[in-house]
DNA sequence: CCAACGCGTTGACCCAGATCAATGCCGACG
DNA sequence: CGTCGGCATTGATCTGGGTCAACGCGTTGG
């Protein structure tokens, strides 16, 4: 079930420094915590990894030795039961951070969508880094509470939403990724499958497919291609995502 | 729908040093961050507060002015549709934190269950005491990496889990509050009505109720009073509240 | 060039859990 | 000490979304 390898990349010893200073991730991340003129620091214990689409690169119940923070592509959070049920916990891209637990062990498994590229950080390394930077820590907890309110929104579309809301929240959310704040885009590319779709949605393929297409039919949104999504009503499908309808 | 009120305590000026020191949940609380010898920096900035049952403390929406400590009862977060649709997300009981929020805002609602104690920081305030005591922070970040992990469980929960095995998870987890770590107790009981337990659960108050029935009637547990819950078999309920059969 | 495969869509049917409807069971209160 | 009102339980029925199955459509590779 899982592609066994990532690829990791030997930093230039010289050129170093630049890894991180030149990072266009780090403008979204809580790597920005480090001022540039100690940027270096932060370079010495990255190391830069890249994962091929399907490799699973953070295994739920292993040691926790790692935090990550994507640089590019997108990956998927999720844990599955013993039986192959699956929920996707979320999607993570640009400037993501990955690996927050208090426990010894990965709370998830994360696994590449597309071509990933993200930074590999020892946790031991991190700890003596954040007693040097508490506007690092700071960061940490104010990315900790961000995913928290993400995740109670998700409780109660899993909780209480139709199959139709599911969906239009979904897009929604989707809309507004990687879109400056506030705003979103009438269209964007879906990097996920129908059937990552759904077990984020709680949901089956077909039950996404069939409500996408009645999404269609009724006006809210397009579908150019089927990793592409074009919203017609924004204001209508967000009534319809926070249940006014 | 709401109860309006809550009684704040007017703190004896002269006593207030011991009103953190004496705390009962400050053992299992981040305000043990905090050293014996400044713990009246904290009683100072400390209002404490009670709320009878049904009282809502936390709006979500309003803007979050306070931290919350609980120090007595239990207390229910929840998020609502515009139509009524409940989702609660999760319970809390002594020692535990509220009120975590990048926004300005909050992200949730909270009301009494039962009669709740509990201790309100201005946020302001906190913020300045938490630049003298970085532990407090680390265990800011420790609180909100521990929600998380909960959180992602209960996303596997409600996308993922049948009435069955949701029932069987919550029990389980009742068994766990207020045990020390790792046991649990075979009898215990539910501060919670059956409507809050279907709304934590994304059941019906009749599904819960059958199923508790049927739980019953397959020996894995019993029910003295319709508050009380005795396991009977823990081994095979947790079996089946983590999927196993 | 086309067979095979993976993904998405669509249709027919089914079922776990929702809904609707009594009924039971206290505890509060006159 | 009865009755009233709010929970909880139980039964009958319904339905949103799951399951099973067929098919279409790119893409890959022989």
């Amino acid at each position: 079930m899982y592609a066994p390898s990532t690829r990791p990349v030997v930093i230039d010893p010289h050129g170093s420094a630049n890894t991180c200073a030149n990072c266009d991730a780090r403008a979204h991340s809580v790597c920005n915590a480090v001022p540039d003129s100690d940027i270096a620091r932060l370079a010495a214990i990255a190391v830069v990894t890249h994962a091929e689409p399907g490799t699973t690169f953070i295994q739920e119940g292993d040691p926790a030795t790692h935090f990550f923070n994507i640089s590019a592509g997108t990956v998927r959070m999720y844990k599955l039961l013993p039986d192959g049920r699956r929920q996707i916990t979320g999607f993570s891209g640009v400037g993501h951070f990955l690996g927050l637990a208090v426990s010894d062990t990965y709370a998830f498994s994360a696994e590449a969508i597309d071509h990933v590229r993200f930074c590999k950080f020892s946790r031991a390394r991190v700890r003596t880094l954040l007693d040097d930077y508490p506007a690092m820590e700071k960061r940490l907890l104010a990315v900790a509470s961000t995913e928290l309110v993400a995740a109670q929104d998700q409780m109660l579309l899993l909780g209480r939403k139709t199959a139709r809301e599911r969906l239009a929240s979904f897009l929604m959310l989707q809309s507004r990724q990687g879109a400056m704040c506030q705003s979103f885009r009438h269209r964007f590319a879906l990097p996920m499958s129908r059937s990552d779709i759904a077990d984020y949605l709680g949901l089956t393929i077909e039950t996404v497919s069939r409500t996408l297409t009645k999404l269609r039919s009724d006006g809210f949104i397009e579908i150019p291609s089927a990793t592409e999504i074009a919203i017609r009503a924004p204001a209508a499908l967000e009534s319809l995502a926070t249940g006014m309808a």
